[in-house]
DNA sequence: TTTCCGTTCGGACGCTCGTCCGAAGAGCCG
DNA sequence: CGGCTCTTCGGACGAGCGTCCGAACGGAAA
């Protein structure tokens, strides 16, 4: 048999300046030509190792998922403080983001370009993820409202989600600063959300339904 | 002269209307034909109205920032309170966001779609409004470095933009809700964070380093 | 050498895209 | 009525898109 390795070498090549493509450029701006041209391989000969171009972005999201998953499962195995839970998976999560900063704008900012059984199983992945966060987070504060905490997980995402829209290694510093800033960042509003939940931040809360609609 | 303000309610629905549609399938994926369709207009109608796709999704993202900072000035100009200007700062993005859910998609989503004049100008604005947070942040905490007001200031942003994929009012209540839940979040760690500058959050940091790339 | 199979590719397919031209409609003034 | 201006539109243009077919390549097995 030709070699195996060899095909699956050269599909990681193809999938990898595929992210570079599509993280520039955007998904649907981003043509199959282009990916033709960055690889050297031809129009046709990408068919031979991709179905489509939905499966090209297919692969790209479920191997950053699984990639985040199986190495966070790694790290998660012998900790058992909650708070250094949350910690160890804020850490896995933005130093993948800064190590692949492709895949993640792809992952990030392509999230509903998929559609059918493709976006199912993303969907699926990214579902597990946020429970795990959301768990965390009860292991925290138990006595916490379940909107709350679904607000606290969505948050926390959108704080390390939204890197990909302005960090740079060489300005902003390496990820373990920035993994630190934003540990404490979060970890700290929400300990003490949790600590006055219910009452207002320092008269800081009401000035929130003043006006109306815009 | 044919009447001004017709003219500029139909370009105001038109605008409109093609949030919705490029909300919905993004900006690349969604076509001037769709917008036809969805306005009722014709194809070539709709570039009596507006000079090409470009300078449609310029002008929707520019009425944004207008709006956007047009309320802030108004609702911050008798607020000294250091807190309580972020607090209104707050209140005034999500609330827009909330009300203006397709806008904001299109504003947080398409950020980079646009090139060249327009690219700038919207540039510009996001330039000025960030900057107002850094300075609101500096002011509450005058001892920060300029690196950690960088990373809280675009995590404020990463939690408020993040929403237009999660936010949905009837599962996760109102606007006032979540604005009070966001700030109590935020404010909270942004004072732990600068109580404690320097040092880690209870030893929930050195574990950061702990793994190499991926 | 011949056969065979995994791999590669040129070139074409039908389709959708953003844009524009020339003409026609609508309301008003003379 | 005719003429003028603002508005609207049908239909076409060239370009670029994702995809696929049929043929050719290359190295190992016979």
């Amino acid at each position: 048999m030709g070699d195996q390795s060899r095909y699956d070498a050269k599909l990681a090549r193809i999938l990898r300046e595929a992210s570079t493509i599509f993280a520039q450029k955007g998904y649907h701006r981003a043509s199959i030509r282009d990916i033709s041209a960055a690889t050297g391989v031809s129009l046709s000969g990408l068919y031979y190792y991709v179905k489509s171009k939905d499966e090209l972005l297919f692969l790209i999201q479920r191997n950053c998922f699984d990639t985040i998953l199986a190495n966070l499962e790694v790290e998660l195995c012998d900790v058992t403080d909650a708070e250094q839970r949350l910690s160890v998976l804020i850490a896995n999560h933005l130093r993948f983001f800064a190590n692949n900063m492709s895949e993640m704008k792809v992952l990030s900012h392509e999230a509903d370009a998929l559609s059918g059984a493709y976006a199912k199983e993303i969907a699926e992945q990214k579902r597990a993820y946020s429970a795990t966060v959301t768990e965390m987070l009860e292991a925290l504060a138990p006595e916490a409202r379940s909107v709350d905490l679904r607000i606290a997980t969505f948050s926390l995402f959108g704080m390390m989600n939204w890197i990909y829209t302005w960090y740079r290694p060489d300005r902003d510093g390496p990820v373990e600063a920035l993994t630190d800033e934003m540990t404490r960042l979060f970890l700290g509003g929400f300990r003490a959300a949790v600590a006055r939940a219910g009452g207002p931040v320092d008269g800081a809360c009401e000035v929130t339904s003043a006006h109306g609609a815009d």
